[in-house]
This record gives C-alpha cells, structure tokens and sequence, in this order.
DNA sequence: CCATCTCACATAAGCAACTTATATAAATCG
DNA sequence: CGATTTATATAAGTTGCTTATGTGAGATGG
C-alpha cells in the first residue's frame, strides 16, 4: 500500500493497515486450540470481571443458547466458573478462573513478544510515530466499542 | 529547536489498541452471513488474483480438504470459479467473480466509512499522529506477514 | 520408458460449535 | 395474584471444520 501525503488522516489507509494486522493477528499458531469466540470470551471475562450470560451475548455477536453451551466447555475444561447472581436467582454469573486468566495472558504476552521483536526492525523514527498515535488510536477504538 | 523526543514505542500498547479494534471489526454486523475464513478468502483471492488451492490451505491456516469444501460452497454461490492450470492439468486456478469481488469491496466501505466517521470526532492533532503512524504500521504489518 | 514416488486435489466419515425452537423457573407488573 | 417478561437451559438440526483415504498427473532413478 502507498499512502497518501497528507495531514489528513486517510481511512482508507487506517482501514488496510487494521486488516493486515487483523489477518495476521488471528493466524497466529496458538498452543492452546481454542476458537476465536471462546479466546474472546475470555479475553472479555478477564478484563471486565464476572458477567451474565445474557450481556455475552451481547458482546460475543452470538445466540444465547451459544454462549450457554460454550460456559457449558469452558467450565467442564476449567477455565471459568459458573456463580448464583445473589439479586437475581434466574441469572448466572461467569467468571474465569486462574486457569483461564492464564490462557489470555499467555497469548497477550505472545502477542507482545512478537510486536516488540518486529518494533526493533523498525527506525527510531518509525517508533516514534507510531507510539505518538497509540493514545489517539486507543480513543478512537473505545468510540468504535461504544457505537454497539 | 526542539530536541528530539525519543519516546519508545510500547508494544504493550499496540497489542491493547490492536486487540480493540480487532474485537470491534470482527464483530461488526454484516448484512451477507459469511465466515471469517470464507471472507478471508475472498479477501486473499481479490488482493492476490488467483491461486491454487493448496496456496489457500497455507494462507488461510486450514487443511487442504476444508479449502476443497469451502471452495465447493463459494463456487456453489457464484462467489469464486475453478479454473485448470495450463501448467498443471493436476491443479486448480481459484479465481473471485464479480460477485464475489463485490462483496470484499462493500465490507470494505463499510469498515472504511465508520473509520472516516469515527476519525471526525477525534481532535485535528489526533488525526495528524494517526496519518503520520500509519506508513509505519504498514511496515510492521508488512513484517509480520513475511514472518510466516 | 517404466515402475515408483510425490504432489494436487477430491471424497468420506466423524465431530465441534453454531443455529432456531421450545421449556423452565424466577422476577415484574397491573 | 394471574399474566407477562426475563434469564438460562435443553433439544434437534446444520455447518464447517478435522483425519483418513482415494485418484490421477507430474517427477525421478535404474
């Protein structure tokens, strides 16, 4: 890709860069072999804490019996745990375990490594930029989370 | 004269921001109910022009019996066509249609629209750190992907 | 050349993870 | 309190992957 010069920042550019990231993010030989849903599952339980059933599948994208079954794998495999809600006796409350914290961190600091290993090829000036962008990029990621 | 701010690059950061937009883009409805893999094909096939399946099986991450299948079904739905190889009467020539290319285009405008509608509401200064990372993160796309 | 090995793809059978439809039990509401 | 809504579970069917194996074309060594 040869992106444009010019102040303005081009979304068309932004839009290929985050799709060769995404594509080469998600293709990552992990160990571990589990589906993208349930790595995001546990992704999303580790960082905002326990959670209905119902408010995953908000965040999963998927049907509630789906997300049913998958506690069902999840738990039977150990990495989460199903609590009575204590104000709702209908509701259930997922909530990683150590093992399944385990399995998010792991992965991250994969992740990490490998960005850390290919920002060393790059030029100092190269770095800068991009470390300069991080905090306007994570702004505008929280934006894109909140529009759902 | 300013001197040169030496700020390093985080990847910790990077992999937080990228992890957030990946999350957001993947779960982002889509009128056409395709896989994931089914779209990264067709992305692949419109970015690479044709290929034969065994390249699919190695750039997709999945065994060559699933590209024969999903192959089967892209085709069975207009999306690709097979095509012998003139070199090879054992290979296969994956080719998009049309109709297949148009799907990748119009995914395409939707993510790079609410790109553009996000990047409105982020500061002129966020906007030009953005522009100015993004031949950069190109790059570093670009490594990770030779990395395979 | 020709027997054999390798390569590219297809087929078969099984399994995992989703879907829609429906059931159950608790909470809410008029 | 009966009716309705809400939170989750269960059932049955479908899809898309997996491993194992088959088939025909290209490469290779005696």
């Amino acid at each position: 890709m040869t992106p444009r010069r010019r102040q303005e920042l081009d979304a068309d550019d932004l839009a290929t860069v985050l799709e060769e990231f995404i594509r080469s993010f998600i293709r990552l030989p992990s160990a571990e072999r589990h589906t993208f849903t349930t790595l995001s599952v546990l992704h999303t339980l580790t960082h905002r804490g326990p959670m209905r059933l119902t408010a995953l599948t908000t965040t999963e994208q998927i049907t509630q019996p789906a997300v049913t079954q998958l506690v069902d794998r999840l738990e039977r495999d150990g990495l989460v745990e199903r609590r009575p809600d204590p104000d709702d006796r209908r509701a259930v409350l997922v909530q990683v375990t150590p093992a399944g914290a385990r399995i998010v961190h792991t992965r991250r600091r994969d992740r990490v490594d490998r960005l850390a290993r290919l920002a060393e090829t790059l030029t100092p000036e190269e770095r800068h930029a991009i470390g300069a962008a991080l905090p306007a990029l994570a702004r505008m990621a929280a934006l894109m989370d909140d529009e759902r």
